[in-house]
RNA sequence: GCCGAGGUGGCGGAAUGGUAGACGCGAUGGUCUCAAAAACCAUUGGGCCAAAAGCCCGUGCCGGUUCGAGUCCGGCCCUCGGUACCA
């Protein structure tokens, strides 16, 4: 037994900054384009400016650091860069209750978390750091507004808000609530909030769209592919027009979109949506004012309850029909909530017969339901539910017989030769509306000329400044709009008196494309020079969050796309691999300071260390399913590391000491190590480590041990826990007599022969229970294994008069008696 | 509602269709100590049993496929993330 009390003792409070010193003096982490190594792009989700920094940015950031640091032990010239997300309403927001300014919030934040992050000793390298709020920075987010301007891909459009009339503002999402009525209300007056419909800047993220359904050059996870290809949500089907007979608000029809233009024969009404631009021209006298309640009360609900099923159908009747296009029968035409003027055209045909909602709404209503596809043991009588499955046509003119995927196509070809329609596809995406009412963001580079026009800046005067002395409280008014020195500008054409765009941009806009930007941060001539692109993009290994599975990360697929077809980028895709981490809660829940559950790191830093926070971090479950953090179970990484530092550094007997056992012991770790973090399974990759541990102790406990298998051993382990501990293992390296940093080291290399076990555990089942555990050597044959497992006592018992039917055996690991 | 993920001991979790509970926390007992803390050692899914051996039960619920299911299939329940102006 070797004596550890005259060790010196583990001090991180010493060991840590020590290290980081002297890392950050030798430049480390400071990437170096010339490296000859092949460069390594690895990128983490930008953090937030949101105050604090809290144990969530370090489950994001600290095995993104461990992911990274193998990397260069592999090899690579690693860029692992770091910067800021920081204009938004939370600063805006924060501002407002602090009685501070956005700004000043902003970057008091940015240097505060500056701070945090670099306890953590991540090998940023911080001299590629900025925020998106810098002028600098955010005057290529507006050059990238341009381009697309230019490029036909930015226009303007028409667009709902949240409007409150009690702020006279529109507000976020977020900032509604929901009152027991179902309407929503402004969180900050209690006012009713109402759909207000304004021109503002869109993307035409739809060009992209089947583009965007493929992922051939995305190693992404298939549930985020998945959910990528459902926000799209494309499906083929067809156009559908019903004449009207006569011409309303300038058209003489109204045209639907359907996936089932088989079932056309079985309309018996129509739907719009409450905001369809025809229902206030199409209702009639009679009906107008209900009419006219019923449109008032949508523009109070929000998409998610029109949607809902369980919700009772509501809607009224216009008082209007159409014609249906081929028998010419008319058709009642509704409103109803659960029409989306966004999705498709802001129309349905309803098939009773052969949809649920449309059922449920006709049976209340007492609207005929006539079959047009037989289920199979139809009886030709009515139906006690929607039938939605396949068939033959029915009651469909010259249709009736065809099946009704053939029926898809024949009906819309025959609207096409009628000109009522035909073949088309719809995608659930809408472009994406990037105007903003709000101060605290990127100004959108445009000016309204009353003889030119819509103007852009030209590119030489970016960036358009956001000024400092706004009036971003709520006023009633646009913040930028009141601030005349901003507005009123000369016309760059013309050069008469002109006014701003005053809205701002969305802050995704910030964020879909910063990862460019690290590759070449400080140019002030181009967004990025082509060869340093060349060389870095796309970004190799992508991780964070899974919510942000569709909006940031199909934002920044689609700029890729735009940037590749306008001619500033080389790439198709920004990220070539992505994953994502899970959520860290406290007591089962996201950490807020509301519920006062969050987890400061700073705390836990002072009491074990950065490198036991990281340790504990990795260690509470798999990355992707994030995890609970609990006071209590930090103390056994805190312990293994003492451990670890005592077996290190502890002396060994090591006369006539055996090798075979110590070398299995540590390249089974290797391999289980180097495979873990190739899937990112920091939690068994600890557990591979801390079995080791176990094993090295146990073995230098039972007496000597071979020097150089044992000197192995210890280099083994330090190298393996050098990314996920780079203090620690700095300082035992130093210690050992090592040259040169650890994590300039190559990662050690796995031998499987060497990890192969002398024995293994075969079990013995009889009909699937598991009765005796053979101790055999590798490679047993089976007659080996039966005649072992039948001298055994228990088995011998529970195959007692019975009569064995089939063996199966799987060499080295079981064998099963099928027997009765 | 829709889309995606998940549900395993007291707790966090482990397990290419093949020993359910690796690794750790906690708990209990012990060593050390005047004592405590720390550290170390041992035990630890439930039941029958004085104990051991042994047997039975056990991975959200119901059913199926298979020699064998936590894992695959069908149907439910619950929790979490997203749902286009939180980021």
């Amino acid at each position: 037994m070797t004596t550890t009390t005259q060790l010196p003792p583990y001090d991180p409070a010493t060991i840590e900054p020590h290290w980081r010193r002297q890392w950050e003096i030798d430049g480390l982490y400071q990437v170096d384009n010339d490296d000859p190594r092949p460069p390594y792009f690895f990128l983490t989700m930008l953090p937030y400016t949101s105050g604090d920094l809290h144990i969530g940015h370090w489950y994001a950031m600290a095995p993104s650091d461990v992911a990274a640091r193998w990397q260069r032990m592999q090899g690579n010239n690693v860029l692992f860069p770091v910067g800021f997300d920081a204009f938004g309403l939370p600063a805006e927001n924060a501002a407002i209750n602090h009685n501070t300014h956005p700004k000043k919030w902003t970057y008091s934040n940015i240097e505060n978390m500056t701070r945090q992050l670099k306890t953590m000793g991540a090998s940023f390298d911080w001299t590629r750091e900025f925020a998106t709020s810098d002028p600098e920075y955010y005057r290529w987010t507006q050059w990238w507004f341009l381009k697309l301007y230019e490029h036909g891909l930015a226009y303007r459009g028409l667009a709902d808000c949240n409007f409150c009339p009690g702020c006279n503002t529109v507000l976020a999402n977020e900032q509604v609530n929901r009152n027991d009525d179902g309407n929503g209300v402004c969180d900050r007056c209690e006012s009713i909030v109402e759909a207000r419909q304004m021109e503002q800047w869109m993307f035409r993220t739809t060009a992209y769209a089947d583009e965007l359904l493929n992922f051939d050059r995305c190693d992404y996870p298939e549930p985020i592919k998945l959910m990528q290809r459902n926000w799209i949500g494309r499906s083929e089907g067809a156009e559908i027009s019903f004449p009207l007979g006569r011409e309303v608000g300038g058209e003489d029809r109204i045209t639907v979109f359907t996936t089932r233009p088989d079932t056309l024969f079985g309309c018996t009404f129509m739907v719009l949506a409450p905001e369809h631009p025809l229902v206030a021209e199409l209702t009639t006298d009679v009906h107008r004012a209900a009419v006219e309640t019923y449109v008032e009360q949508a523009r109070r609900q929000n998409e998610i309850e029109r949607q809902s099923t369980k919700r009772e159908k509501t809607g009224v009747f216009t008082g209007a029909y159409a014609k249906h296009p081929f028998t010419g029968d008319d058709i009642q035409i509704w409103v109803a909530d659960y029409v989306l003027l966004s999705y498709g055209t802001g129309a349905v045909m309803g098939v009773p017969a052969h949809d649920e909602r449309d059922f449920a709404f006709a049976q209340e209503r007492g609207i005929p339901i006539p079959v047009v596809i037989a289920p199979a043991d139809w009886d030709g009588g009515d139906l006690s539910e929607a039938y939605t499955g396949p068939g033959k046509m029915v009651n469909s003119g010259r249709f009736d017989g065809t099946d009704w995927q053939d029926g898809k196509l024949a009906v819309a070809d025959a609207l096409a030769e009628l000109q009522l329609g035909g073949r088309t596809v719809s995608y659930r995406l809408r472009d994406w509306l990037i105007s903003r009412q709000r101060y605290w963001g990127a100004p959108i580079p445009m000016i309204f000329c009353e003889a030119c026009g819509i103007v852009p800046v030209p590119e030489a005067e970016l960036p358009v400044l956001l000024p400092d002395d706004a009036e971003f409280l709520p006023t009633g008014a646009s913040p930028l709009e009141r601030h005349d020195e901003f507005v009123n500008v000369d016309c760059p054409q013309c050069g008469e008196a002109a006014r701003r765009e005053t809205d701002t941009m969305d802050t995704f806009m910030c964020s879909n494309w910063y990862m460019y930007r690290y590759v070449d941060p400080h140019n002030h001539q181009a967004l990025i020079d082509p060869g340093l692109a060349q060389q870095w993009l796309p970004i190799d290994q992508y991780t964070g969050g899974a919510e942000h599975a569709v909006m940031h990360l199909f934002y920044a697929r689609f700029f890729a796309k735009a940037a590749r077809d306008m001619g500033i980028l080389q790439i198709d895709e920004p990220f070539a691999r992505l994953f994502n981490q899970g959520t860290i809660t406290k007591d089962g829940f996201k950490m807020s300071k509301s519920r006062g559950n969050v987890v400061n790191p700073d705390e836990w830093v002072a009491r074990y260390g950065a490198d036991t926070v990281r340790l504990y971090l990795m260690f509470l479950g798999p990355w992707e399913a994030g995890g609970d953090w609990d006071d209590s179970g930090i103390s056994g990484q805190w312990r293994w590391l003492n451990r670890v530092w005592n077996l290190a550094l502890s002396e060994v007997e090591t006369a006539g000491g055996s090798a075979d056992a110590i070398r299995r012991a540590t390249h089974a770790m290797i391999g289980k190590v180097t495979q873990d973090l190739e899937r990112f399974r920091f939690n068994t990759m600890i557990a591979a480590m801390m079995e080791c541990t176990n094993e090295l102790q146990a073995i230098r406990d039972r007496g000597s041990v071979d020097e150089t298998a044992w000197r192995e051993a210890i280099d083994s382990l330090l190298l393996c826990l050098a990314p996920s501990a780079p203090h620690m293992t700095e300082e035992l390296w130093r210690r050992l007599g090592n040259d040169g940093s650890v994590h300039e080291q190559s990662w050690p290399t796995y031998d499987e022969s060497l990890a192969q076990a002398e024995t293994v555990t075969v079990v013995v089942q009889v009909n699937g229970k598991l009765r005796e555990k053979l101790t055999l050597a590798p490679g047993a044959s089976q007659s080996d294994a039966a005649s072992a497992a039948r001298a055994s006592e228990r088995v011998a018992d529970q195959l007692a008069g019975k009569t064995v039917r089939r063996v199966v055996w799987v060499p080295d690991k079981l064998l099963n008696f099928v027997a009765n």
